[in-house]
DNA sequence: ACATAATCGAGACGGTACGTCTGGTCTTTAC
DNA sequence: GTAAAGACCAGACGTACCGTCTCGATTATGT
C-alpha cells in the first residue's frame, strides 16, 4: 500500500518514457540517444527521467527487461546436450536486441557505476540460468568431477557476447548446436560417460 | 618519396599527440578523455588532430597500435598445447591495456565507422596470429578433419574479452591453461591422437 | 499574467549580462568583444546569451538602449535655432558611447539582420525627436514651405555619424552652433524671416 | 626596371586574388568574406595574400581602388552649383559599390590599424576632390569669408555615407541637386553676390 | 476544508566538449 | 631565392546535451 503523501508516480508516464527509449533506439541507434529525445518523444519533463533514473543507460536498462521479460525460460529436458542446446536456441532467437545489448555494453565499458548494474541486474541473471543447466547436469554425473563450470559459462557467453559485438560470423542455432557439442564432448571427457 | 608541395606533415607533432592521449588515458580514463584535453596536453592545435583521425578512438587506436606494436610474437613449440599455451601467456601479460581495450570496444559498439576499423586494424589481426596456431596444428594431424576453427577462435577471444569486460573472474595464466587443455581435448576428439 | 509552463527568465541574469556588456566594452573594446567573455564576466552560460540575444551586437544594442535610455530629452526652447542648438549639445555630450556606437554600427553593415533592428530600435527613435524639433519649427513658420525635412535629417545626422566614425574633426558644441546656424539659414530661405 | 634578384612577384597572381575578392563579394557579400576563400577561388596560398596585404579589408580596398580608379574624374564647370551637381552625380552613379563600401567601413570600426588606411587611402582622396571645388569657388567669391569648408565637406559626405548605411532614402541625382542647392544656399549667405 | 507533500510538464540555468573556422607562422617543393 | 602549397598553433565560433533548478498545476494523505 503507498501511504506516503503527496502525489503518487505515474504509472503512465514511466510506460510512455520506457516506450519513448524503444522508439528511440530502434529509430536513431543507441549512439544517438539523449535523455533530452526520450523526454521530448514521451511528453515527459527532463527532471521526471532523472529523478526514476541515473542515467539514459538505466532508461534502457529498465525498457530491455520489461521488455524481453518472460522471454527465456530455463529448459529442463533431461540431458546437458538438449538442455545447453534448447537454451541457447532460445538466446539466440532474440538477435532482434542486438542493438540494445551493444548499446548497453558500450555504457557499462565506459560507466563504472552503470557497469555493476548491468551486470548483476542482465549479465548474472542469464549467468545463473545457464549455471543452473550445468549444475544439473553434475548431478547427472554428466560432467566430469574436476570441471571448472565458470570457465564452461564464459565460454558460452564469450562466444554469444564476441559474435554480438564484433558481428563477423552468424549467431544462429547451428552455432549453438556446434557449441553444445564441443563444450558435452569436452566437459564429459573422464565423466562416466 | 614525398614530392608534394607543402610543409610535411611533423613526425614530432604526431608522436606528441599519440602521447599525450596515452598519458590523458592513464591520468583520467577513457570515459575522460577529450581531444580538447589531447591537444592541450599535447601543445598542438585541435585541427591538427581532425585534420589527420576522425575522432578520439583513432587516436587512441593507433596509440595503442604504436605502443604494442612488437609486443606479442606468434609462439611456435611443436604442438597445439604449448603453442595456446604460450599465446594466451602473452596475451594475459598485456592487462594493463585493459582500460584502453574496453574503452576502443565501447567505441566500436557506438560508432560503425570506427567498428570496422578497430575490427580490421586490431582485432583481425590477433584473430589470424591465433588462427595460425591452429593451422599448423591441423597440419600436424592434431585437430579433428571437421573442426570449425573459427568457432575455437571465437571460444579464446570470446573468453578474453568477455572477462576483460565484466571483470568478474581472472584472467591470468592458470585460465590461459585450463582453456588450452580444454580446446585440445576438444578439438582433437577423432584426431590422430 | 504569466501563465506560461517552464521556469521564467531570470530578470536578475539578464542585468548582469547586460552589465558584463557593458563592462567589456569599457574594458577592451568592441572589437575585442566576444560572446564568451560576457558569458564568463556575467557568471552565465553561453546557451543562456543565444537564447535570449541573436548575436552579441544585439545584446550591446540592449544594454545600450537600457544604459541611454531616459538620457536625452527632447528640447522645447521656442526658436529652431535654440532646439537645435540644444539638442545637438545633449547629443554630443554623450561622445562617450562612441566605442559602442561604432562597434554597432559595424555589426549592422555586416549582418542585414542586425542591421534593421538596430535602425528601428535605435537610429529612427533619435531621428523621430529631431523630426518633432522640425516640425514645430515648421508649424512656427522657421521654414521655408517646400523644405526637405527628411534631408535636413540626414545632413544632421550624416555629419554626426561621419565625425563619429572618421574621427577626423571635433564633434562639440561649436559645431553644433554652427551646424544649427547653416541648417537655419538654409531652411528659413523664403521662409517667413 | 626590376634588379632584384630571384622570381618576380607574379603580376597574374595580384590580378587574380583582387578577381577573386571581388567575386566572393558579389557571391556572397562581406560579412562572409574569408582569406581562405579568395585564396581558394584564385587557385593561390594564402601566405601570397598575407604577404602582399595586412587583412582581408586590405585586398578589398586594393581591389575596390583598382575596380574604380579612374571612375570618378573632378568636375570644372565654372560654378559651383554646376560642379557640385556633377561631383555628386558622379558620386551617386557608383552605387553599385554599396555593399563593397559599407563593408570596408564596418572593418575600419572594428580595427583601428585599417581604419587610418581606409581613411588615407580612400576616403581623404574623395574628400581632397571636393575640397577642390570649394575652392576653386571661395577663390571665385561664391562662398562667405568665414564659411567652414570642412564642416561642407562633412554634411556631403556625412549625407552620403548615412545614406549609404542606412538604405533608408534615396541616393539619386535629385538628392544631389537638392543637396547642392541647399549648401550654395547656405555657403553663399553674406558672400559677393 | 485545509495544510502538507510529492508528483508532473515545461523549460531556463551554468557548463563541457564538440567539430569548424580564422589569422598568422613556418617549412617544404617548384620554378 | 621568391612563390606556392599546405601543415602548424592558438583559440573564437555557434551547437548539442548535459544534469540541476524553478515554476505553477495536479493529486494524493492527514488533520
Amino acid at each position: 500500500m503507498d501511504r506516503r503523501p503527496g502525489r503518487p508516480r505515474s504509472e503512465e508516464t514511466r510506460r510512455k518514457i520506457l516506450a519513448a527509449a524503444i522508439g528511440e533506439l530502434e529509430q536513431r541507434g543507441y549512439g544517438e540517444l539523449t535523455v533530452e529525445g526520450i523526454a521530448a518523444r514521451a511528453g515527459a519533463g527532463k527532471q521526471t527521467i532523472y529523478r526514476w533514473w541515473s542515467s539514459k543507460a538505466d532508461v534502457v536498462l529498465d525498457a530491455m527487461l520489461e521488455h524481453a521479460a518472460a522471454a527465456i525460460a530455463v529448459p529442463d529436458d533431461g540431458s546437458l546436450a538438449a538442455d545447453l542446446d534448447a537454451f541457447l536456441a532460445a538466446t539466440f532467437k532474440q538477435r532482434g536486441l542486438r542493438p540494445v545489448l551493444t548499446g548497453l555494453m558500450a555504457e557499462a565499458l565506459l560507466d563504472p557505476a552503470f557497469h555493476d548494474e548491468f551486470r548483476d541486474r542482465f549479465l548474472f541473471g542469464r549467468r545463473a540460468a545457464l549455471r543452473g543447466i550445468f549444475e544439473r547436469a553434475a548431478g547427472r554425473g554428466e560432467l566430469a568431477p574436476d570441471t571448472d563450470v565458470e570457465l564452461l559459462l564464459d565460454i558460452v557467453f564469450g562466444v554469444l557476447w564476441y559474435r554480438l559485438m564484433l558481428d563477423h560470423a552468424p549467431l544462429d542455432e547451428q552455432v549453438g548446436r556446434e557449441l553444445a557439442a564441443l563444450l558435452t564432448a569436452a566437459a564429459g571427457n573422464g565423466g562416466i560417460t
